[in-house]
DNA sequence: GAGCAAACTTTTCATTGACAAGATACTCTC
DNA sequence: GAGAGTATCTTGTCAATGAAAAGTTTGCTC
């Protein structure tokens, strides 16, 4: 425990995570940020390279985090509850979910994000694909929007909501009805 | 020319646009916008106090800007007009809105930035008053949702459109159909 | 033309990210 | 079980940055 923290590159996601939470990514410090987690300040820089590596790692994470969240309620479920298991991510790891979509603050061609991203968005568009029935190509690229667009909002403090969950669901069943209306 | 600048300010907020526009907000640095201003490294904290006073005020320019072109598109204009506005307004100032809804990056209880985004926000509901006609309160939610997040992806480059604003008429024609739908 | 405030500069300081070079602990082989 | 090699972490250093203090110039007013 002393020279071999045993799983400090873990440890520092974590750490950033919460950070991240609390602070925003812009006072995001490695020094601070290898002083909470107990060891020295170049510690975070041999692990993951600079601090664009340190949000890459997180981003890539994010990105695994979601697709498993989308595969989890894509079984049977309808097209609501998978937007609604996107705000429920979102808000769940504010984090990883902020990073994930500030590709300035990555090294954006990262072959782990990029195949990180690459199953995220399959675990998504398998779920456009089962409703999109009509010409309407643009439906898969609404439903992304309208469920993205609500959970940025809601973290960024622009809603307020009273119950975001309950909220997102009735803002998903947009898309439901929608896509009923026209098949 | 020399000592006074004549307009400083102004054009402090240009250049920072155009370089958060360039390399991200991540990367903007207060020294290299004076150097490229062609001022010393102390006047921009001058006239914006300090770096979050700076993207306080180009958010509140932004949501100034933002209540403009919503009011320039309400005019009798229908709803989809409204939202394609909202989408093109990010995407002609990436900048001030990317800023905009970043409140961790900025002086939140700024007087000039709460009154710009009282006004934008009055800019938008009343779009939506118009429309919203049964009971689903959340109708509004759900429109802004889905142009704030058709907008943000695109931002972000999770979205890469062959043509944005043609798509954006699109995906926020959802959004009418889906009242119209209801009504 | 003297005072005075606004606008900008120069200087300085602590913090930060990044790097280089060194120290320590684990592991593998024989 | 001992030595070699490597992964992991530390210490020290450097340039860049944001912020603040103190000084300088410009324009306005009376």
């Amino acid at each position: 425990m002393t020279y071999h923290h045993g799983d400090l590159r873990r440890a520092l996601l974590a750490q950033t995570a919460s950070a991240i939470a609390e602070d925003g990514v812009a006072r995001l410090s490695m020094r601070a940020l290898a002083k909470r987690a107990g060891v020295s300040n170049a510690a975070p820089t041999y692990h993951f390279g600079d601090k664009a590596g340190l949000l890459t790692a997180l981003a890539a994470e994010g990105f695994d985090l979601l697709a498993e969240a989308m595969a989890d309620a894509g079984d049977g479920q309808g097209h609501v509850a998978r937007g609604v298991a996107y705000v429920e991510f979102a808000l769940r790891c504010p984090s990883h979910f902020t990073v994930m979509f500030q590709p300035r603050l990555l090294h954006d061609d990262d072959p782990e994000l990029v195949a990180a991203r690459q199953r995220a968005w399959g675990a998504l568009s398998v779920g456009v694909d089962e409703v999109r029935s009509g010409p309407d190509a643009d439906f898969g690229v609404a439903s992304w929007s309208l469920v993205h667009g609500y959970a940025t909002l809601v973290l960024s403090g622009a809603i307020e909501p009273d119950d975001a969950l309950r909220q997102a669901r009735a803002v998903a069943a947009h898309l439901v009805s929608e896509a009923d209306g026209r098949t």
